[in-house]
RNA sequence: GACCCUUUCAUCUAGUGGCCAAGGAUGCUACGUUUUCAUCGUAGUCACAGAGGUUCAAAUCCUCUAGGGGUCGCCA
């Protein structure tokens, strides 16, 4: 039988990294075995669906590169499929209507809780034959086993027996006649032919409910995976205050979206020490069998570490295309990839690897105070003007890094001086600071003239 | 409060009774490479939640305790 996933979210806010991570886990199940992957957006509550929402989600599946079979289905456009059900469940007497009241309902709980019991609802109407009371529009109730335990066997957890006392009969359809939401979700995954259903364990306890569901309408029951949440970096619940949860967020902060799916296919998954997977290599190896079962706490030193591995190693035209989100277009610069060469070992990110780039090619406008106290002294003044006459009268052609480290090398000689001496003042003319990308590289960028151009406004400054 | 899940370095994890005085990775600290920073390389740092059992042998099996998380909606 060919394996069927799904990513099921609902329209209510943006793509969440845990929500991409469950996603992921699906997607790769259905690659791996050559099934299906598919989208179905959980929209029955009217009253909170958003469209930007929902394209917020399609945009963040697009950025990351997690295809889906098919159509996207859409649960708001298939009440009257829920309906036949609700009805025929009516009919066979496995469902009945419900007559309490919100009012009624909330004081039952109180009730409960004070007495110490786990809230539900008591079934007083499951078996109600009398005259229903005047002005109430009943919800639909499902008739739930009053005896025994719903089990049933969790790819992750293992094995999960739940009481049928702790199941009430949970309504289906609301008051206004539309359907709630583990009624459909049982419904859909078994009409869509789902075969793994992968979620977050904050629906463990959906799944005898969901259970009940496909009992009472005889459908097949899926295999059910419930991964572990992801916590934040003090393992507490990750909210929005623990910075970006937003998968575009991630976007915007210069990650490459296989740094951010590498570093989300190790939260809660292993492949013995492997650490680096491309995504063929995910889909290779990946099965729900080795999902973890503990939760896992949100470090970002590792997803920035994965980040810059991913940055060295995607090729420069790319990189290219990318930066031009981040101010900075380079596509047509004709020193391109000694441009990149020179600075992609040095950003984590690809907000800093525009800096990195910006501050080679913009002539620096002002000296970092204390790069230049310590550079700019002695005979720096005397070393930096040398060097611009010799690449004055350089003969021989400067193109290459390696041209003008013979020049370095020339001054070095000549003036029986250490590489620091004139290394120092250089690269604060040329850059403004003390650290950055090598010289020779440097130079070999910006050519003879910026180079020389960059010097004389530096020695000018020097008393 | 009730019910359910969970517990190996700071963090992600390997580990399915002997190969574990617990391995890898990130982080951190050194050192080396580099004119600098970064990269890279080498080394160091750091953990089986606790207590009882079972066994010749336990990180691994059982019990209890403690910590963490989730769920208890006419939300999904």
């Amino acid at each position: 039988m060919s394996v069927v996933t799904r990513f099921a979210p609902s329209p209510t806010g943006y793509l969440h990294i845990g929500g991409l991570r469950t996603a992921l886990f699906s997607w790769l199940t259905a690659r791996h075995n050559d099934g299906k992957f598919l989208l179905r957006i959980e929209d029955t509550d009217l009253s909170r669906n958003s469209e930007a929402a929902l394209e917020a989600i399609i945009k963040a599946f697009d950025w990351v590169g997690l295809n889906y079979d098919g159509d996207v289905v859409y649960q708001s456009k298939r009440f009257d499929l829920y309906k036949q059900y609700i009805d025929q469940l009516l009919e066979e007497g496995k469902a009945y209507k419900c007559y309490m009241t919100k009012e009624e309902l909330d004081a039952l709980r109180e009730e409960q809780m004070a007495k110490k019991e786990r809230p539900r609802y008591d079934g007083r109407y499951r078996d109600f034959t009398g005259i229903p009371p005047e002005g109430v529009d009943p919800v639909i109730r499902i008739k739930a086993p009053q005896e025994g335990t719903i089990s049933f066997v969790d790819g992750v957890k293992g094995e999960i027996n739940i009481a049928a006392t702790e199941v009430d009969d949970f309504i289906i359809a609301r008051a206004d006649g539309t359907p709630t939401y583990n009624f459909v979700v049982a419904i859909d995954d078994a009409l869509m032919g789902l075969t793994d259903v992968i979620r977050g364990d904050d629906h463990l306890y959906n799944t005898p409910k969901q259970i009940v569901v496909y009992h009472a309408l005889g459908f097949k029951i899926p295999k059910f995976y419930h991964v572990a949440m992801i916590n934040n970096e003090q393992g507490k619940k990750l909210s929005k205050r623990d910075g970006a949860t937003d998968v575009m967020e991630y976007k915007a902060q210069g990650f490459l979206p296989e740094a951010l799916l590498n570093f989300l296919v190790r939260l809660g998954w292993s492949h013995g020490d492997q650490e680096i997977f491309s995504l063929e290599e995910m889909i290779a190896l990946f099965d729900p069998k080795d999902i973890n079962k503990s939760a896992s706490s949100y470090n970002l030193d590792k997803l920035l570490w994965l980040n810059a591995h991913y940055i060295k190693n995607t090729p420069n035209e790319k990189l290219a295309e990318l930066l031009k989100e981040f101010g900075v277009d380079i596509a047509e610069h004709d020193k391109l990839e000694m441009l990149l060469d020179a600075t992609k070992e040095r950003g984590k990110t690809l907000v800093e690897l525009a800096e990195q780039i910006k501050l080679i090619l913009n002539a620096p406008t002002e000296y970092d105070p204390k790069a230049a106290k310590k550079a700019f002294k002695g005979n720096a003044k005397e070393i930096l003007t040398d060097f611009i006459a010799m690449l004055q009268t350089w003969e021989k052609p400067l193109h290459l890094p390696s041209d003008y480290h013979e020049v370095l090398e020339a001054i070095v000689a000549e003036k029986e001086i250490g590489f620091g001496k004139i290394g120092q003042p250089l690269r604060v003319s040329l850059l403004g600071s003390m650290t950055g990308s090598g010289l020779d590289e440097i130079m070999a960028i910006i050519g003879v003239d910026e180079t020389i151009e960059r010097i004389e406004r530096a020695v000018a400054t020097i008393a």
